[in-house]
RNA sequence: GCCGCUGUAGCUCAGCUGGUAGAGCGGCGCUUUCGUAAAGCGUAGGUCUCCGGUUCAAAUCCGGACAGCGGCUCCA
């Protein structure tokens, strides 16, 4: 109930922001205006005139004597053709558009009017034959409602940006102005709301990521593309290592691929033709033509074809810690999320007969399952993405995708997941399940996808021989249970601050003295220090840590740990000396521990 | 790539309508050997992102390049 009432002030918000905008801008074209999560925006067009932060307040103002002088929503039922004319009249060609759509398709759906284009029918009773306008004050728009009655119960709400938007999310189309704000129904929500981004700011893996020395990004080396420093380095050779351990742990084989590949390879596999704009190609002096790797897959597939020839081998699970790059849009680039390179994913792909699909499935929950638990993510879901057939074409037998979308389906519930099915969002060459999480905004994040590749056996010839010696395709299951490492270390940094798990901290422990005095107690310490050897997650692991024994306060050496988010300082000074304890500071509090107990202690952390 | 905004010392930022730069933190040096988030004093750092233009004069105005940030179908 809330709820939706919430989603009332907000598209309406929308409305009477347009209202605003219109009587500032009175030539302005208007596209779509909907509630988003959190708020609203509207696409605008004034031909020429760009709206800047600084108009903001002009506009809020306006905004506010509109919410104020608490004009009616009024609804009104036309005939489309008459909707239509009326947008001819008052110059609205984009929602003459979405009404020709509507009459056309009986959606205004980019997605579905784009199925349209390649071919698929529209059911014939789902066209429109009347529409609903909404007017408040001077102000009408084509609008499905509902409203709320005046524009006096329109909550609080702030304009917050301003941004370039291709009309329906065309490149081809021209570019539109969306203006986003936000809306709530009490002021102290809206706060609470921008309360939340400062605090999420703080958290960036942007700003977090560097101030950590975990990695940079060079302006002579290119955007897009991330330099691991030291500590970084650590944190992702500690995630490669612990993945590989538990991956190799369940009879997964690593292998290694080069980054470059001959253009014979893609050509094969179809990327060459479909994949093209997004991988960096480079010729050499002899004329030949290779391509950094966009993905692992079709190298491993050739190793599965020189290894692999009998039903017996099956399962065969190859995996390896593969680096990558892909030719993004500059503008998209943020980061370690969004990187051209190199992205080192947690790359697997699983060989499988048909009737081991649905077991290898549950298995491969298993480990995600067990990962995520060691990586403290306990927040998650899967939503599982089946084809539909009504809609949308799909590459090879029906029948083997059925039996594909049943086996994993009949996986997640004997394995007990939670999950959501999305028909018509299965990739085109097989179903597919993402794990799904919220980041520190609380939007919808995907960190990880199992996949069921029905089409690749067939494109790129694949086969083994089965129990009566004939030649069949295997199915595949690709899956990255941690996506990229890079990634993946953004996503920790935000979600830990900063203050990650004691295995993956790239400085575990640091020693702080407060006298010289102490050091040759300190070497003592170090060698406890020096014995240490973890073994989980990860096994056969030493201890990292320093020692800060400059010439400071102690003060400041606990704040510059403390900066560094080191999870355990050891104090140590005449007194612990003499009493042949340390002073243990960790965020949970301080604590006395001795000597003698001190490798016991950080062995259980 | 496209649209908008931003680009001043290692970092965070100040510098009004043009008169060739400033703070705090950090760094370095000296003094201080100290008990749970910043000891004291001193000192060095900047072709104001880059290229071009306007002007007697540009960090400031204009154009371009580069980089960063917010977006680019949650859909009448």
């Amino acid at each position: 109930m809330q709820e939706e009432k919430l989603h009332l002030i907000r598209h309406s918000m929308a409305h009477i922001m347009a209202a605003a905008v219109k009587r500032l801008w009175p030539e302005a074209k208007f596209g779509v205006g909907p509630v988003i999560e959190d708020g609203f925006y509207y696409d605008i067009d004034l031909g020429g005139v760009t709206i800047s932060e600084e108009d903001f307040p002009k506009i809020e103002k306006t905004i506010r004597g509109i919410i104020e002088s608490g004009e009616d929503f009024e609804r009104i039922e036309m005939p489309i053709d008459q909707a239509i004319e009326w947008a001819k009249q008052n110059n609205q060609p984009y929602k003459e558009e979405l009404l020709n759509d509507l009459k056309r398709s009986g959606t205004t759906a980019a997605k579905e009017i784009d199925a349209e284009e390649l071919g698929v029918e529209s059911s014939e009773e789902s066209k429109v034959k009347d529409v609903t306008f909404y007017k408040n004050g001077n102000f009408t728009d084509l609008c499905r409602g509902p409203h709320i009655t005046s524009t006096k119960e329109a909550g609080v709400f702030k304009l917050m940006r301003v941004a370039g938007a291709y009309w329906r999310g065309k490149e081809t189309n021209p570019q539109m102005q969306r203006l986003y704000g936000v809306a709530f129904e009490t002021e102290k929500e809206l706060e609470d709301y921008l309360e939340r981004l400062e605090q999420a700011k703080l958290r960036d893996h942007r700003v977090v990521g560097p101030q950590m020395n975990i990695y940079m990004i060079s302006d002579s080396v290119g955007s897009g593309l991330p330099l691991m420093m030291p500590r970084g380095e650590t944190i992702k050779d500690l995630l490669i290592r612990y993945m590989r351990q538990e991956e190799e742990a369940r009879g997964y084989h690593y292998v290694e691929t080069p980054v470059l590949a001959h253009e014979d390879l893609y050509k094969r596999s179809g990327h060459a033709d479909y994949y093209s704009d997004d991988m960096y190609k480079l010729k050499d002096d002899e004329g030949q033509t290779f391509y950094l790797k966009p993905m692992n897959c079709p190298h491993h597939h050739m190793i599965f074809e020189k290894l692999v020839e009998s039903y017996r081998d099956l399962p065969y699970r190859l995996a390896e810690a593969g680096r990558i790059y892909r030719k993004e849009l500059s503008g998209t680039l943020t980061g370690l999320i969004r990187v051209r390179g190199p992205i080192t994913q947690n790359d697997s792909h699983i060989y499988v007969r048909p009737d081991q699909l649905k077991d290898e499935f549950i298995k491969v929950l298993e480990l995600f399952k067990s990962v995520y638990e060691v990586m403290g993510i306990s927040d998650y879901w899967y939503r599982l993405s089946l084809p539909d057939f009504e809609k949308d074409k799909y590459a090879g037998d029906k029948q083997v995708w059925m039996e594909a979308g049943d086996s994993i389906r009949e996986a997640m519930r004997e394995f007990g997941a939670e999950f959501v099915e999305a028909e018509g969002e299965a990739a085109f060459y097989g179903p597919k399940i993402d794990v799904q999480t919220r980041n520190v905004l609380g939007k919808e994040d995907t960190i990880a996808t199992a996949q069921v590749d029905i089409l690749v056996p067939y494109r790129m010839d694949l086969n083994y021989i089965d129990e009566s010696g004939k030649k069949v395709k295997p199915l595949i299951i690709h899956r990255a249970i941690i996506g990229s490492y890079e990634r993946f270390m953004g996503f920790l940094i935000e979600k830990t601050g900063g203050w990650f798990p004691f295995w993956v901290a790239p400085e575990q422990v640091r020693i702080l003295t407060i006298t010289n005095a102490v050091d040759d107690y300190v070497a003592e310490i170090k060698q406890v220090l020096d014995s240490v050897l973890l073994m989980e997650p990860l096994k056969y692991n030493g201890l990292r840590y320093s020692v800060d024994d400059r010439n400071e306060s102690l003060g400041k050496k606990i704040r510059e740990a403390t900066q560094w988010k080191i999870p355990v300082q050891l104090i140590v000074g005449q007194k612990d000396k003499d009493a042949r304890e340390v002073s243990v500071r960790t965020q949970s509090g301080e604590q006395k521990v001795k000597l003698d107990e001190l490798k016991d202690f950080l062995t259980s952390l």
